[in-house]
DNA sequence: GTGGTCTAGACCACT
DNA sequence: GTGGTCTAGACCACG
């Protein structure tokens, strides 16, 4: 696992959507065990705080549940996690292509771009 | 001209990205006067500092110059603005295939995902 | 530390400039920590806002890098400071002989009038 | 006559300095007649009433008199010329030398500096 | 009326 | 207590 931070928004904010991309691709398996909220503040050299307070609001979106002393759970809810993900990608995807529009690239402007432009690669 | 914001990010910042966005894709054309500095803080509901703010972040980009008790102008220099766009355009492209990667989809995964969604037809 | 104003520019780039000979001559050495915006504000008798504005340039250079929370250090790369220094030097003595130029003052002469001069020991 | 400008200072101020340095140094000579305040406006394209409060500022420095209905004139009072050339000289030789000390060079090391250097040929 | 600078003071995120 | 952001309002230089 692994962290990085900008300084232009709030570091929890950006723990959320690190932690939610690690649960939703299923680099961290549904049913999983947390490291201890200490670990995972060690691991992304934030304050215990910043974690706790990242990690409510994961379990807010029901991705992890909290079993009282004995530690921080992903969902098993396969469904739920699927739903988190498909929502996620085509969002991802809709947000692109808005982007390149206000760039005064159309859609099918995109598509080429991407098929000849091999940005991809690199 | 208009402009939103979200509370996750300093203002400054986003009017940074919006008013850039405008320019390189041309929505604002080279050599163009902008409004007031005053007027754009009215348009976008902002104090006049924050506005003054990220003008002068355009400005240390050279997409706009100042031209004292005249106004600002966008820059006229055609060649930084096909710059700034292509790069502007790349970093989206590359940014879009490394967000579906963290979520486990890989470029051609993402390329059919694409074409048979239809996702562009929000 | 210390600083000094006139009228004639803002004091924002006045700050800018004093706290960068600080820096590339190693009055601040490489590493150290500034004391906080508001300690240099006080210091310098100005508004934090003003003394913050600086930094922001200073850290644009990337001659301080700021820790979230933390404090605001000197960069430690050695070979920029040298660079920032050596240029530094180089446009200072550029300068004058430019100066000195523009008086009818050539090379010759003034080298002259220096040795001749003790024009150093005020 | 070439008037070149920055954003950091008043015009008129620059306007002065620059005014000053061409008298001193003679390119203006002594007793010569100036272009009336609105060519020199135009010449340094300025504000004609920008040009005027510079040349107020030059007057009361008794480089140049006015002599009603007939135009401005540079002074003919040689000995106050030389006074201001060598006091600009020397004042621009000392903050030479303050100047580079304040980056850690001592007059040594500046004098060795430029003797190898061969900055002034650029 | 144009842009620019500065102050004072409030509030937020993080440790 | 650290840095950062934003607002409100005053004042200056230039035309």
């Amino acid at each position: 696992m692994k962290f990085d931070f900008d300084n232009s928004r709030p570091i929890y904010l950006q723990i959320v959507e690190q932690l939610e991309i690690y649960i939703i691709s299923g680099k961290i398996s549904p049913g999983e065990r947390l490291p201890s909220v200490r670990d995972l503040a060690v691991i992304a050299k934030v304050n215990t705080n910043t974690m706790q307070r990242a990690l409510v609001e994961l379990e807010d979106m029901k991705l992890i549940i909290t079993e009282r002393t004995n530690g921080k759970f992903v969902t098993n809810n396969s469904k739920l996690l699927a739903k988190h993900r498909d929502k996620y990608a085509a969002v991802t995807v809709k947000k692109f292509f808005e982007n390149m529009q206000s760039l005064g690239f159309d859609y099918e402007t995109t598509i080429n771009y991407i098929k000849q432009g091999g940005i991809h690669e690199k």
